[in-house]
DNA sequence: AAAATTTGTTAGATTAATCTAACTTTATTA
DNA sequence: TAATAAAGTTAGATTAATCTAACAAATTTT
């Protein structure tokens, strides 16, 4: 069994490899910087984790996880993200407020009460950010998270969250008739000022890059 | 903040304190046994847990918790029987599964977890065990559990768990027509072989000490 | 290609929690 | 009450995870 510690390094490794769609593998540096740790002490633990075969890497190369390694993690994103889904809709905390405390209950051990979890929430696909939730095999099934700004003209997608949460930008995205598991249609965009003409509802509406930075959507199934 | 190993200290000392009637304090020696760690490891801990005003003890002495101590383990207990109630009503865990894993989530640090978990509970007063659930405030305001076999000749209880949980004690409960939240009254007690008449549902049966040594109640308020 | 910068490594120190082994104090019993 | 047993303490070692400071390798810039 790993300890708390060698599970966030587990988890940092797989977060900014899944972030950087690159396959390259994560630096020292990066790493220690994630973990909010110096980079000696990531040097220590790189020798611990390669010890268990969680990793693969050596001296002045980059980070890998071995798929061991990488299950685990999947395992840990699993849990964080069944537990924020349990804070948000049945704790009814707030969108901001459930991370903190998910990072705790993300180390609790036991297979059982992950699968009892999962049930309980009735097996939810996404957590409350939009983000996907992986299976208990460690696969992330659907489409992961993207900017309404990343869909390519043509496209269609399904609003699943919003980056910015301030009650001005939330106003603003009401008054587009905008709102979670809103089907969105890119129509076109403009060089110019690289604004966005979307349609929602069979409405039309155009919109800032800036704006669309800040929707989290993940790609319709019918494209 | 305390780290978790502190926690279970405190948390320890004062299980050991509520079990034993007597306000003498706790050994050294006790404390390590319930902890499992060695006495030595446990004099470190008290001289560190002395420092932060948690315990009051000198060299040779018993162990007492300060008020400040008493609140935090209260607290903790707290946590603990609010997760076994929310594991075993919930999520379908069975009576004796949830103690292994509420002894990992009564460390999640969280105020508002507590409180939010405690009104999706709807404010439960027993955990599954029969164990009352102290206040916000560290109080303990029902009784106590008690053993059947404890109780005066002449009283009435309330019947909240079994201390034996095999296939064939509960067959004979049931035969007796006793179940959770049944009142029980103490009608009388044979000195011979200390055997209990009691009254359920108005109606009379004979038990042996043994098996009243496994029905666990609280008094009822209206003694 | 040499210099400068970034990135990564090593050695040695520190802290928390534990252990073993030797010792001291307190309590029990013969 | 003296001997024995039980309970509690101390010193010194160990492990995990971290740090600082000095150094080495790789990359980027000039």
């Amino acid at each position: 069994m790993l300890s708390i510690t060698e599970e966030n390094y587990i988890k940092h490794i797989l977060s900014l490899d899944l972030e950087s769609s690159s396959n390259l593998g994560v630096g020292t540096n990066e790493l220690a910087l994630s973990l909010s740790v110096k980079p000696s002490s990531v040097n220590v633990m790189l020798k611990k984790l390669r010890e268990k075969a969680l990793i693969e890497y050596e001296k002045y190369g980059k980070i890998q996880l071995t798929e061991k390694g990488r299950l685990f993690g999947m395992t840990i994103i699993r849990k964080h993200r069944l537990w924020e889904t349990f804070l948000y809709q049945k704790l009814d905390f707030t969108w901001d407020e459930v991370h903190e405390v998910a990072e705790q209950l993300e180390h609790i051990q036991s297979v059982k009460l992950v699968e009892k979890l999962d049930k309980f929430l009735g097996f939810p696909k996404i957590d409350p950010h939009g983000d996907p939730i992986p299976t208990e095999k460690g696969e992330i099934k659907i489409a992961s998270k993207l900017f309404l700004s990343e869909i390519q003209t043509g496209k269609k997608c399904k609003m699943v969250s919003v980056k910015d949460n301030s009650a001005v930008f939330l106003k603003f995205v009401q008054e587009l008739g905008l709102s979670i598991n809103n089907e969105i249609e890119v129509l076109s965009k403009l060089d110019f000022d690289e604004s966005i003409e979307i349609s929602v509802n069979n409405q039309k509406s155009r919109v800032s890059k800036k704006f669309a930075q800040n929707i989290c959507v993940i790609l319709s199934d019918k494209n």
